[in-house]
DNA sequence: TTGGCTATGTATCTTTTGATACCGTCATCA
DNA sequence: TGATGACGGTATCAAAAGATACATAGCCAA
């Protein structure tokens, strides 16, 4: 739990304004959430944005019963879908789901069209947010666009988060909708790298080799 | 060829500050591209940023011998890579040439950092266009995950570019690659259209139905 | 301990897409 | 006019992925 101000601006050095600091303080506000909490509904207006400080938001949109994730939104991290739709006073278009303890910065929307005028750090950090999202998607469309399915599936398995044990917390259902598969293709997948002794399977978790 | 003022401006009409409309008149200048024109090089700085007036430019990626399809910069729109990589002093990752004849207003890239503190429509302009593009990217990726081919093929045909016989000047080579896959499978799903009376096929263009 | 739910294993079949090869047609230009 | 290259049609084969069905195993609560 981030209680003290230093602390928390430890979280914010890309913001060096002093300013700015101040007012990121002033009219800020922490909150904690914890796994399963929504933070962004698709069809409701937008009227706080977050920062995230520790944790992470799972941002995905949802059309009948598809869904597509873009982004997970974690630490030092905002949301561009949140931050465009409040800036033109949209409804959001995208859900947004915590996935693990979560510790976020809120602060009222209508502070960015100042702060765009006052702080060249925050406009800076816009467009690197932008940019990252852009890049991030761009990656995901590359690996269906050109790559096999295990590759995917391997992939994410190098990139995910392991616990000192090397497993990794997620079961093929999950994981088969992470990729956009069915989990009947994941199982199969996982057990060919079970075989070939680069993974082993247990209920509920992986263990990475 | 746009010559005068007044018709250049009416293309800014999204920048209605009129200092801001003086300078982009006295910073900017005015370029002709034909078809095949390269404006943008991967690898390359950009010390330049474009806004189209008239056609387009066709935005992609290119790793080893594939390539990405981002987006086509058309009228009145600007290129949101390019605008992040000058920002960043970053070196372009993207390709950026002409599809047809094209006029662009050109500025220097430094410009923007003044921009985004004096001018709130330049920023609301920006925020817009990393918007849309990040919208279409999702769209695209979309359509690769849960639709098949024929749909995009489909897809593509009815949002074309019609002439007044409602003729689709492209070959199947160029769709093929438009859409991420080949020549074969695309006639192959033409033919499958032609014999459905949706589409006429002649060589070099379709006619839609 | 038993019933019920979730997670996983696996076989079978089908569909979609990709790869390759070969042929004919049309336009252009030397 | 004849060569060349882009364009398009089609057949055949193979691979990848999805759909379906059913079996088994672990977990937990009544």
């Amino acid at each position: 739990m981030i209680e003290d101000l230093k602390t928390f601006q430890t979280y914010l050095k890309f913001f060096p304004e002093p300013e700015f600091r101040e007012e990121l303080v002033k009219y800020g506000q922490v909150n904690s959430f914890k796994k399963g909490d929504i933070i962004v509904r698709d069809g409701q207006y937008v009227k706080f944005l977050p920062i995230v400080l520790t944790g992470a938001i799972r941002v995905y949109q949802q059309k009948e019963d598809r869904e597509i994730l873009l982004y997970y939104v974690r630490a030092e991290e905002t949301c561009t879908m949140s931050l465009a739709a409040a800036y033109f006073n949209n409804k959001s278009s995208s859900h947004g789901v915590v996935t693990e303890p979560t510790e976020v910065l809120i602060f009222p929307a209508d502070l960015i069209y100042q702060w765009q005028s006052k702080y060249p750090s925050w406009n800076k950090y816009v467009i690197h947010m932008f940019r990252r999202r852009y890049d991030e998607l761009i990656n995901s469309f590359e690996g269906i666009v050109f790559d096999h399915i295990p590759d995917r599936v391997w992939d994410y398995l190098k990139r995910a988060p392991l616990n000192t044990e090397n497993h990794i917390h997620i079961s093929h259902q999950q994981l088969a909708h992470e990729l956009g598969t069915t989990r009947v293709v994941i199982s199969r997948i996982l057990k060919q790298f079970e075989k070939e002794k680069k993974i082993k399977l247990f209920r509920g978790y992986i263990e990475l080799k």
